[in-house]
DNA sequence: TCACTTATGCTCAAAATGAGCATTGTGCCG
DNA sequence: CGGCACAATGCTCATTTTGAGCATAAGTGA
């Protein structure tokens, strides 16, 4: 029974069971204070048209992962990648697209951080807000609207159960992710919130149609996007939301030299909250991410900012920092 | 060249590249202060038998990919799996043990966390001192001995080059990541000292022949593993030692009641670094980690110690902290 | 020059850390 | 039974690291 030799997973009992690879690119850039993702528009098959992540095959060429990705993305959206890490994998048969053939298909996702974004590259890929497709995470302004309309939406699905202690452990749930008893907010936590959306069915995806809403009129649960993008997004959000706070990766999104302000206009658009500038410029300062140029901005309003530039060296050096996050009180 | 339409990984386009998918779990316990993973015996193809992880293809019948690896583990090791998270997606077509028939094949990665030890289970799957695998990953004693006898060879591989450029690079590296130069070590970059080494040429597995050594001469760079699955162990280890700073993942290790030193003696375990113990037991109390019991050790020499409890309740709180690890100066 | 706006410097109290010293129970050994 | 050795616990103290703000500096536009 545990004869383990011909059950390893790469030798030829696997390959009774191929499945099909996909690979797909969560690639972020921030301009204008303003997180975006790169989409690109997906046919789907008799729901028309919507938005999606750039993604491909895994096809027998490329000898790795990352490069497959690398190329797949350069040829749909002609964006070159500089920083890259593997996302997660997902793979389960119940996904959202998958005609579950009794083959499994899984898709390999990766995080692309870039700094340039070509505004009129093709017509397919833009860039587009990730606010867009997930506006409850965004609590720069404040307690979002769309987090207002979907609350009493979620306080019903948690009420809605005859079983009492199915109702309970719902409401553990709405109090962990979306801080509805005690107001508490984890910014990190926008898988565990976009699932929670999803099995309490406020999620378009989940009914099977998906470009069903006109780019126009955005549910308060945001724009749909095909397959299970959305999904994969918003465990990319999770994962940078958490990666700013250990490790300098902020940098892969600026310009060559940009003022502390930018930077922390960066960071915020990312972690979707507020920080205290004054503190946030200290923690920059003596964690020596940065070092001056002799540049200054002009023309703005204000006071002319120091640009400053990352400095490189702090990859080489001990804990490799990041950002924690403060948030401020009050915005600004 | 950029129609999306059918460049989708989920659609026709991928049928037409199947790949071979195979699930890998490592599966860590922690009994009598000694970081452990499951092996198994694995029949190589002329290599003899060697160490691998439980592992085995992903097959239609499961729904998820979880469900499929707690369905291969339970088969082949008989051991219940709680805490399972993913890990990572091995797929370089250049992996070790791969044949490279053309055929992508990827491993699916996930790392678990169980209480029991079941020591009389199977023939086949053991517990095995993680350490072993790893030797120079443990400075509970300070510093290990293998790396005494690694590090010249190190040095000897970076300055091993003739273009001073790429020596610069290695020895930037090495410092970073075994921390020569400044004795600076970073105990969560398992994997890059693995990939390190293995570039070094110092991991035997890298030149092919995997089961070389027999159990008992164990070569200063560890035993050796089949596949690439050291390499899996590595970035377990690597994310484990990430993990419990920030989130209470330890607990899932420990039995229903410890005591507070069993604790600290688990997290140096896995950190592979001695704490401060005070500091350590006043860290735990002040985030409410633990409730009390009214038990207490005996038999034991020294004063006997409270037995407590994990306080399930503190997933439900606020940031839901962990550990942040603070190395002591000296010993206990 | 004034009004406004953003950049920067600095202060201060509170909380979190890092290192140790001191005390308290227990089992063991004459 | 008194004294030890050995852990478990309690507490102190000097630093750092946070969190919040106040105050000043340096441009732009009216």
């Amino acid at each position: 029974m545990t004869t383990v030799k011909d059950s390893q997973g790469r030798d030829n009992a696997s390959l009774v069971n191929p499945s099909a690879v996909g690979l797909v690119a969560v690639i972020i850039a921030a301009t204008d204070g303003e997180p975006r993702a790169l989409t690109v528009q997906v046919e789907g098959q008799a729901t028309g048209r919507s938005d999606g992540l750039p993604a491909g095959p895994l096809v027998p060429e490329h000898p790795t992962l990352e490069r497959g990705l690398r190329a797949w993305v350069e040829r749909q959206t002609h964006q070159r990648l500089g920083y890259v890490e593997q996302l997660y994998t997902f793979g389960d048969r119940d996904r959202q697209g998958d005609e579950s053939q009794g083959l499994h298909s899984l898709s390999v996702a990766y995080l692309a951080l870039v700094r340039e974004v070509r505004p009129g590259g093709l017509a397919e890929a833009s860039w587009r807000n990730w606010y867009r497709y997930l506006p409850w995470e965004d609590f720069r302004e404040g307690r979002p609207a769309a987090l207002a309309e979907i609350e009493p939406k979620l306080l019903a699905w948690a009420g809605g159960t005859g079983d009492p202690k199915l109702k309970r452990r719902r409401e553990d749930r709405l109090s962990l992710t979306f801080g509805l008893c005690d107001g508490t907010w984890n910014e990190e936590r926008v898988l565990e919130r976009y699932e929670l959306l999803f099995e309490a069915g406020l999620i378009p995806e989940a009914q099977g149609q998906s470009g069903a809403a006109s780019p126009a009129d955005l549910p308060v649960t945001g724009q749909p996007m095909a397959f299970d993008h959305r999904r994969v997004l918003a465990t990319a959000i999770g994962r940078l939301r958490g990666k700013i706070k250990y490790r300098p990766v902020v940098f892969e999104l600026m310009p060559p030299t940009f003022t502390l302000f930018q930077l922390q206009r960066t960071v915020e658009a990312l972690s979707g909250t507020n920080l205290h500038k004054q503190n946030f410029r200290r923690l920059v300062a003596q964690q020596g991410l940065v070092e001056e140029t002799d540049g200054v901005t002009s023309g703005a309003t204000g006071r002319p900012a120091r640009l400053v530039r990352f400095r490189r060296e702090v990859l080489l050096e001990r804990p490799a920092p990041g950002f924690r996050l403060r948030p401020a009180k009050r915005p600004t």
